[in-house]
DNA sequence: CTATGAACCTGACAGC
DNA sequence: TGCTGTCAGGTTCATA
């Protein structure tokens, strides 16, 4: 589900609804949800209860929250996972995975998540550190830090095609298939051209693009479908009517009129406009 | 090291 | 009504 726009919105609420409270009572709903934690479901509370979260923390799709020791609450929401502020019983009781009790009581947070490809763990993290899981994950495109020379580069030095290298976390963080589709779209660029055959101009336009991209969408709070992305408020993203390509099948490309279209990648799906993103010639392709 | 595909889940929806 | 197949915002692991 969530990408960068949406994670970023969830960490906000984070920060608002669980940094400086101490945590009384943490419970379990199931093993699947704390499947990473290593000691299991005990140790997951015995690190947790008695703890201050002392901040809120993203990278790339995922989130930890430090707590005042040397651990951090690591979070991934994977396809359908939410936190959720809750002051009375959950109406979702079906999928509450995790549900954390505050020592200033109401209102505790709720961790819910239909599918289950998200996760919680406690994690080791110095002060100021990223925890070890998630050190593989590279910066995202709105870190004043993040390199995009050296991202360059690294296109360069691969055999893949454009989408792909955009999608791989350990290039550059927080890109799903939504926005992958829609930076794509904004440079005019095919999903499969090559990484290593994209001019360095190429390079720059779509990352300017994947930047206003992110960026639009997080102002509006991110792209919600249905009910399975919402803030911890339960509030819903609006960006959802300002997606060019993506979920657009069929309809007119607002720059073209073309229709765009929808092709199988990665037993997924990719939208493009036919016009505007042609199809590479079959040397320069790497899907 | 890089590249690819399967696996992990539940639920909504289309078509028969 | 109910079955089957398809599809969905993601990551990890095993295999070439």
């Amino acid at each position: 589900m969530p990408e960068l726009p949406e994670v970023e919105t969830v960490r906000r609420g984070l920060d608002a609804a669980a940094v400086g409270r101490i945590i009384r009572a943490v419970e379990v709903f199931g093993t699947r949800t704390v499947r990473r934690q290593h000691g299991g479901a005990a140790e997951f509370v015995s690190r947790l209860v008695g703890r201050t979260f002392t901040a809120a923390r993203r990278r790339g799709k995922y989130l930890w929250l430090p707590l005042d020791d040397d651990d951090a609450l690591v979070a991934h929401l994977g396809m359908s996972g939410q936190f959720r502020v809750s002051t009375v019983d959950t109406p979702d009781v079906a999928h509450l995975r995790a549900r954390f009790a505050f020592a200033d009581s109401p209102p505790d947070l709720c961790f819910h998540d239909q599918r289950t490809f998200g996760g919680l763990y406690v994690d080791d993290t110095g002060p100021g550190a990223v925890p070890a899981t998630i050190a593989h994950i590279a910066l995202d495109p709105l870190d004043p830090a993040f390199d995009r020379g050296a991202f360059a580069a690294s296109l360069r030095g691969r055999r893949t095609g454009i989408k792909r290298a955009l999608l791989d976390q350990s290039l550059v963080s927080g890109i799903g298939n939504i926005y992958a589709d829609e930076a794509l779209w904004r440079a005019r660029l095919h999903y499969a051209r090559g990484s290593d055959a994209l001019r360095r101009a190429d390079v720059e336009r779509l990352m300017d693009e994947v930047v206003a991209v992110l960026t639009d969408a997080l102002r509006a709070g991110g792209t919600s479908f249905d009910a399975l992305y919402v803030s911890v408020n339960g509030e819903s993203g609006w960006f959802e009517r300002s997606l060019e390509v993506y979920g657009r099948e069929g309809e007119p490309c607002s720059r073209c009129g073309a229709a765009i279209r929808r092709e199988p990648f990665m037993n997924r799906s990719s939208y493009r406009c036919p016009r505007c993103q042609p199809q590479p010639r079959a040397g320069a392709a790497r899907w």
